[in-house]
DNA sequence: GTCTATACTCTGATAGAC
DNA sequence: GTCTATCAGAGTATAGAC
């Protein structure tokens, strides 16, 4: 009778998506997750090994996605235009997928220094702080851009601004940053 | 026969303290912190209501911690000195109780507005960098530099910089940040 | 008042029948 | 390939011993 099977590992991924981005990161549980299916807990073990696998998978699909959205914002701009068009496509993202986002950026094992699925997305924003700088390695610069970038969005989605919210200080410290880079 | 208790809430804070520093926020819980104490989890819930409780009790501890490490740091310098200093201070503090920090900053429900145990850290950076600014109440560059530090030193606790390392990163960003509050 | 005993529900995960 | 049955562990609640 299975031809075809009622699972794939495609249709649990975009059922996990679903129940991410509807309800966070605790209604993506084993159980929830095969009901939404119509198939029991088990079953789903047979294409992710444990929940982590599934939690791997979904954090690549997080970095394709996130990778895309900042290669579009950037693409036809010059160099500093193109970086200030992702830095703001890189907030968006953000706000319009928060758990996926969480998912991307969890805490992992520290100097596993394995290429993990964010490889891609690190080079990409490389290649768009390196136009700036004139250095096309500039690790130092992208980590300071990096890290600003996930700062903000991070102490923003966690409620840390308040009802006040953050009054400018995204392109405050965005305009610093930039021309910190540009008269190197 | 309970004089004096065998508990308190204070035993139970230090013990929890112990084991999160120790071992992560997977090992927090109240079985285990329970048998860590000699005693049966139920028995907890006389001192916290319930989980959440606990943790928001460590929290408040983080705050005044990394509140006090901050004051230290910048005492008796002047101006950018202070702020310089302060900014290193945060790393090292995060460095060093990289649980405890985590969870000061875990993610809240937005737009709560309520005060929380951070209040009084906000207000002690907004300080620091308002003497640099010259405005004293500089909301915009106070979330820029502590989307920064905090965006830097998640990604460094998360692994993501792998085993090169940021590579001079931090000190780019800060002298960046720093350098763009000056010129006003 | 303080702690113990017990139990209920939820979770991720495994073994083996069909 | 999916099922049933079951496990160990979690947080939590309540009743009662002392």
């Amino acid at each position: 009778m299975p031809y075809p099977a009622k699972l794939t590992a495609q249709k649990i991924l975009a059922a996990a998506l679903g129940l991410l981005e509807s309800g966070g990161p605790n209604a993506l549980g084993m159980r929830p997750l095969a009901d939404a299916l119509g198939v029991r807990p088990s079953s789903l073990y047979r294409y992710y090994p444990e929940r982590e696998a599934l939690l791997g998978a979904l954090e690549a699909h997080a970095a394709r996605d996130l990778h895309a959205a900042l290669r579009d914002a950037a693409g036809g701009h010059d160099p500093a235009a193109a970086l200030t068009a992702a830095a703001h496509a890189y907030l968006g993202y953000v706000r319009a997928h928060p758990h996926l986002y969480t998912l991307l950026l969890r805490p992992k094992a520290p100097y596993t220094a394995e290429p993990g699925p964010g490889k891609e997305l690190w080079n990409e924003v490389l290649a768009l702080v390196g136009a700036v700088t004139g250095n096309p390695d500039d690790t130092a610069a992208t980590v300071a851009l990096w890290a600003y970038l996930h700062g903000f969005t991070l102490l923003e989605q966690s409620g840390q601004f308040g009802s006040s919210g953050p009054k400018g200080g995204f392109e405050r410290g965005l305009d610093a940053l930039m021309s910190g880079f540009q008269k190197k």
